[in-house]
DNA sequence: CGCGCGATTGAGTAATTTCAAATCTAGTGG
DNA sequence: CCACTAGATTTGAAATTACTCAATCGCGCG
């Protein structure tokens, strides 16, 4: 049978089924409606969650009310504030679901457990972190050196599903323009 | 004696002198001078460094000839074209020197061999690829929700001393926006 | 002294935002 | 099946902001 944690895994590196087995102890379910948040500014952290169903966001709330969306998340995603997350500190951003989803839910603490007593595991959290780590880089880059339509384009292209998924305001909320200037820009 | 990458992995993970010795051995040193190139686009990225002295900037030079600053590095950072060194592909962005450098070099061989051998070591750079991960989402957040005003002063306010040692048109560069504006905000 | 680099200033232009209104769309209940 | 509604998208026009281009200023160094 398909289990889409240890097929996300085993993609970067093989685990026994016993091994498996106690990864997957540590997780824990949860399920949201359409919606519903899972981490909400000021709160603690608990978990970071990998997606097995559904579409979600992080977004921050400024000042005057608006939405910047920091990250979006689906099937074979994780999602949390990370920062809060990582660093034990109140959250800064929320999430929340943009569909009902299915998660599956990590503590820190059985992050740290299983890094420190699985090398492999602290090998696969290493790569995905990496992988992570070059994307943002390149969403930096392309925030300096593209024009918005380049950006929308190359979104698209990368995350065709995406735009199946969510409405277009908040693909303008994580680009960064206004809605209006994006509805412009598709034509 | 007061090594600098010893201290540096050391507020990670605590190291015996022969592990240390084993980690250093390799490293390799590189000394550049202002101006001198450690990257250049379409290159192969042999390594990530360690700075031991001195000041580099990573950018990328779009069509219309104009650098967009990705990243800067100081004392106790690491840099490279971290996307052509991790994945072995030719490198999109220059890595130059803006003042003379010293540097202590890794290959991702040796990064890799290191982390397979030494399980500190994997710990060690998950760490910071955290710290880094949690930074990177932190600056797409501030180029989303801040103005420009704002993100200079936090900038101003987190590295003071980086404004002592580049020109404010590279702040520019990297904040995103005309020298000419940021001279006006700047007041 | 004069050169070169960086920083500043001004004026005109281009792009995006804001605000308001109109239009479109999908889902609901009658 | 149709009418209704809420949310999403589009359009228009004015206001704001940043950009470009050009000129000037300031300063350290040969």
């Amino acid at each position: 049978m398909a289990d889409p944690l240890r097929q996300h895994i085993e993609k970067i590196v093989p685990l026994t089924d016993a091994e498996f087995a106690s990864v997957a102890s540590l997780f824990t379910t949860k399920k949201l409606r359409k919606h519903q948040f899972l981490v909400q500014e000021g709160e603690t952290v608990a978990h970071e969650c990998y997606v097995l169903k559904g579409c979600l966001r992080a977004y921050h709330l400024d000042n005057a009310g608006k939405e910047h969306i920091l990250q979006f998340a689906m099937e074979d995603w994780w999602i949390t504030d990370f920062q809060a997350y990582f660093q034990q500190t109140p959250a800064t951003v929320y999430v929340d679901c943009l569909q009902d989803c299915e998660l599956l839910c990590l503590t820190l603490e059985n992050r740290e457990k299983l890094c420190a007593e699985m090398h492999k595991m602290e090998h696969f959290f290493r790569m995905k972190l990496t992988a992570g780590f070059v994307a943002l880089q390149q969403r930096v880059l392309s925030s300096l050196n593209s024009t918005i339509q380049q950006r929308y384009e190359q979104l698209l292209a990368s995350y065709p599903q995406l735009f199946q998924r969510v409405p277009k305001q908040l693909i303008a909320a994580y680009l960064g323009v206004s809605r209006e200037t994006l509805s412009r820009l598709a034509k």
